[in-house]
DNA sequence: CTGAAAGCGCTTACAG
DNA sequence: CTGAAAGCGCTTACAG
């Protein structure tokens, strides 16, 4: 294959094909055909009001004929606003991002838009002028910003100064109704509280996720308040400051199991930190749920398959992918604004049982 | 925030910011201010060699100073080309997914070029037609095809028909080199092999894939090699065919161990179905290592957080990503074609030892 | 090595 | 309700 000297993404690929390659249809096409201006195709496509119903079942019969349509590029540059939705993320989890990718992909499925993927690191200076550059040059349509970019106030201004549609997807609602998606992960630690307490707990540990993230600020308060509903309170000397890693998971509860007291139950605020205390209980000799309980949250597909299946707060992170999309999604911006709740559920599995 | 009549991406979205937006430079700016003309502008952002030195500096150092960048739905139009690769997948296991996508972004960092991707179901006969909508519309530069969507001939005949650039990811050769990324599965299972065989197993068991997956009959040709070397044969007795998921792991492990004359040993040629294999063991009141050996394959995180650790072969799914960009994507197009192969490394962890 | 013209396939004002 | 003109911001032939 001959490349030309000059770059861009000139030059096809395959190098195959190029034999019966028939011209897909343009607007042009469609006009003449239906007898009408390329602006009346136009406004067919664009679903405005303005045409006859008489042109407009016309004009619709030749592009079903046709199998036109139009091209994402040039009504981009018309537009000046792209046919892209953008997903950025920064998540230390890797299964939140793809869950809330799967939903979304849902949402836009046959809304002719496509996702474009951006990761960031949320602790680089460089994230806003990344982001800058990335909307003023491709002009999505929107984006998406999962926790805990949603939680990024300057990138959120940001995007206001540039004029671009978002969803935030948090765990509450920090801005309008119609820009986020909330899940409520307050509620879905109350129920584990009210689980551990209701099996008869009283030393309750809690493996906290980075102060800085909001998820982990409103899952502890959540916990603290199922906890009060049961007249518990939560002991300071049993709550272990973690990162939302199985590392410091593993950490945290090692700690935690070697107290001259140890707690009989502790609920980490993520699967990843409590497969790290399954860890630490391991090595510390300790059964699950015999000698201690240990409840997750996210119930990702981690929580299943450890031995026992753990009891974890499930977060619909695919549904609040697909809600997100399809607040952004045009056809469902005209008409009703689509529920933006999600709850939160708690799956109780085998590693949560009444103390010895 | 009002909404005009028409459907389309019109229309601003926060509403915020319309002040102080000062408009970004274009071609035609540029060109002027350089005092030359816009295709000679063209020719310094492409890269041609037909501008003289000193117009390239003159004209470079505008664009610096400017902050100019073309856009890239102009040049997309122009060019019949968009500046976006897909990532084109269906695969059972997101893990997968999002270690190669993290891989291709690295490639794709700061090249100009975003990351659209496009999951797609390998049994519905309408997958042809998807991407073919998908192709000739969004006009990609190029697509990555993971497994086991590299093994789809029709999905590849159909990509050079359209004259669309390609990368497959697979565990063998399947195509001119240029256009692969090789994982060498069955040397990875090889090593498995040869672990468990060098510890004294002799009863080893295998758990497959679908047989429809490359990857799948790689893997066990490969254990079949590597256990001939060490003078071993397998016996059909104790292989299980299952299907890529924890739970058909679960039950083909159920179904060995219930054996009359059970295997020491169990290789399941992913680490989800391995995953299962440790709860039929857990079931079966079977210790591991110490009753059975159990060696998985890809070393997902799961493989590291299961007790006891697990042993399984290593795919550097990120490397393979990464690698199928930097064959794409256009600065390294024009010189030395990249590595395209990678290998495959056993991480021995607690699952396996000699048998009793 | 450089440029003026035409065009990529759509949509936005502006008329009627 | 419909259309002719101009334009979105680039690149491709075609000249020189």
């Amino acid at each position: 294959m001959q490349r030309g000297g000059e770059g861009g993404p000139g030059g096809g690929g395959g190098g195959a094909g190029s034999g019966g390659a028939k011209k897909r249809p343009t607007i042009n096409d469609i006009a003449r055909m239906a007898g009408v201006s390329k602006k009346t195709v136009s406004r067919v496509i664009n679903d405005s009001p303005l045409v006859r119903g008489e042109t407009r079942e016309a004009v619709k019969a030749i592009i079903q004929e046709t199998g036109f349509a139009p091209d994402p590029q040039a009504r981009g540059l018309a537009f000046r606003r792209a046919f892209l939705v953008g997903l950025i993320y920064d998540n230390p989890n890797p299964q939140h991002t793809v869950s809330h990718q799967q939903g979304l992909l849902d949402a836009l499925q046959g809304s002719g838009f496509e996702l474009v993927v951006r990761p960031i690191d949320r602790t680089s200076p460089r994230r806003l002028s990344d982001i800058r550059s990335f909307i003023e040059r491709q002009k999505p349509f929107g984006v998406v910003l999962p926790s805990p970019v949603s939680e990024d106030e300057e990138l959120v201004e940001l995007l206001k100064e540039l004029d671009c549609r978002y969803v935030r997807i948090a765990s509450v609602p920090l801005d309008e109704d119609d820009r986020m998606v909330v899940s409520h992960d307050g509620e879905g630690a109350a129920q584990a509280a009210r689980h551990l307490a209701d099996l008869g707990h009283t030393r309750i540990a809690l493996v906290s996720g980075p102060p800085t993230f909001r998820s982990s600020k409103e899952r502890r308060k959540g916990f603290e308040a199922g906890l009060a509903e049961r007249g518990l309170l939560l002991d300071p000397a049993l709550v272990r400051q973690a990162g939302y890693t199985y590392e410091s998971g593993v950490a945290a509860a090692r700690d935690l199991f070697a107290l001259p007291n140890p707690p009989t139950a502790v609920f980490a605020l993520n699967d990843e930190m409590a497969a790290g205390a399954y860890t630490s209980a391991h090595e510390a000799g300790l059964t699950i749920p015999r000698d201690i309980s240990v409840v997750g949250f996210d119930d990702a597909p981690i929580a299943s398959r450890l031995w026992p299946p753990m009891t974890s707060v499930r977060l619909p992170l695919r549904d609040m992918g697909r809600l997100a999309g399809e607040m952004l999604a045009p056809d469902l911006m005209r008409g009703r604004p689509p529920s933006h709740d999600v709850q939160p559920e708690l799956i109780v599995r085998a590693s949560t049982a009444t103390p010895r």
